[in-house]
DNA sequence: GCCATGCGCTGATATGGGTCAGCTTTCCAC
DNA sequence: GTGGAAAGCTGACCCATATCAGCGCATGGC
């Protein structure tokens, strides 16, 4: 009976959400992904979670708040690679490479469960499934990471913005945060800047212009998309890269 | 006894060799991998081996040759993701998604073994420990491109140029194509430009610049280190983050 | 109620890198 | 060995974005 309970719990997370977009998982894998979850652990704003350098580190699946991953240079500046909402997984490098090449920090107050290096491994080897579940979702990762790539290569500023919006809204429509109206944000410009390669003060510029254009407004903490056709057209968003209709491998 | 030859000519190709500095691999792991070799092909420079939105692709192991992997933006503009040497798997994403999202080009002529879906999830199933090894090397292309994404948005076109070199170094020297006095290299300055987010004139300025400086010459296909030390030190380069003693999980 | 702090916002000025236009060298194909 | 294409190279000019400097509005601590 308390098995069922954690697995009905599991089913219910972000993480199980996400994915079983990609692979259909039995009540089997359920368990054991229950089993995966260590200590639910709680960080407030600021403090770190994983740091750069630093070994044996655990990884966390995050239940709530939000959280970012970047690196600093030795100049001081600092380039954000990723933010991380529920459901996301966190850290997943540090883990299988024993030390940590970026640093994981919440932007809000935060809720994570542990997982450990031993039990991933472990998991792996005895339920390939699960294995494979994870490698996709890990690759959609990626993909995103390459389309962030695309943005600071290729676009412009404003295109960026516009495509970055589109984006992390897509991404919390999964997990049901967002809608096509907009979403709750709580990134700060500063944030923004260190994610899209630009300054804060040329950030403030670019939502300006996306604002008098119509296209989106980000004032207090809540993204609108004031026509959001008009900027996935603005910044030709792939509305394909994220969504899928139902699991890639039943 | 065939299979023995087979599988002592995987153990020498450069895939194994990259796993292998991953994941310890057995007799048994070894064979498995080759079977998962397909079909050998051989591409000509500038003809396709994967393209964007095509479906049902197959993926491939790189055994001699170099190619690159870019995205089109709707603008025309090219950004270059990544270029694949010998050992570099390639599609890996297109095969687990069905789709491919980007494109990939031979360099020059290039021979690459095929590895189908299927054969590629059945291994997984069957065979964790390779699953790992996979996820793991995989795990390490994607801290390339967060590491390219730091370039990009963060250091200046100098910087990223000779990151960019030490790098490809670093890369080639895990299969020895590379030592540290430098390596042959086909890249023009148009793909140079198209990776870094550049425009080709620039990257003339900048390899002029790089030249003068006395950090390494590029002239005529060949990557020339003049001061290695001085360039780590210059572009701030993480020797780690490519290197490793040995194999991570025995 | 006051101060400190963080964040959003704006104008003025500076600059890295893009664009354009054209020349030179290399390297094949014939 | 000649013509043509691709790659390398350079100067002049321009624009997108950075940098600097400063203002105003919340918010929270005391």
């Amino acid at each position: 009976m308390r098995e069922l309970t954690a697995e009905l719990a599991i089913q219910d997370s972000p993480f199980a959400r996400k994915l079983a977009a990609f692979v259909r998982l039995s009540h089997h894998d359920l368990s054991v992904m229950s089993e995966l979850y260590g200590q639910r652990r709680r960080f407030a704003a600021g403090m770190d979670m994983i740091h750069q350098g630093q070994s044996d580190q655990c990884a966390y699946v995050l239940a709530s708040g939000w959280a970012y991953s970047y690196k600093i240079l030795p100049s001081g500046s600092r380039q954000i690679v990723d933010f991380q909402i529920p459901g996301d997984f966190l850290g997943l490098r540090s883990v299988l490479f024993r030390t940590s090449d970026h640093n994981v920090e919440p932007i809000t107050a935060v809720q994570a469960s542990e997982v450990k290096r031993r039990d991933l491994l472990d998991a792996f080897a005895n339920n390939p499934r699960l294995a494979t579940a994870v490698l996709w979702a890990a690759s959609r990762d990626e993909a995103m990471v390459v389309e962030h790539l695309v943005d600071l290569g290729r676009r412009s500023a404003t295109e960026r913005m516009a495509h970055f919006l589109l984006e992390l809204g897509a991404r919390l429509r999964l997990i049901g945060a967002a809608d096509k109206k907009g979403f709750d944000c709580p990134l700060s410009q500063y944030l923004l800047a260190d994610a899209l390669g630009l300054s804060a003060v040329h950030v403030n510029r670019v939502l300006r212009e996306l604002r008098e254009e119509g296209l989106v407004t980000f004032q207090k903490g809540r993204v609108t998309f004031d026509d959001y056709d008009a900027m996935i057209e603005f910044c030709s968003f792939d509305r394909g890269y994220l969504d899928h209709d139902g699991p890639l491998l039943t």
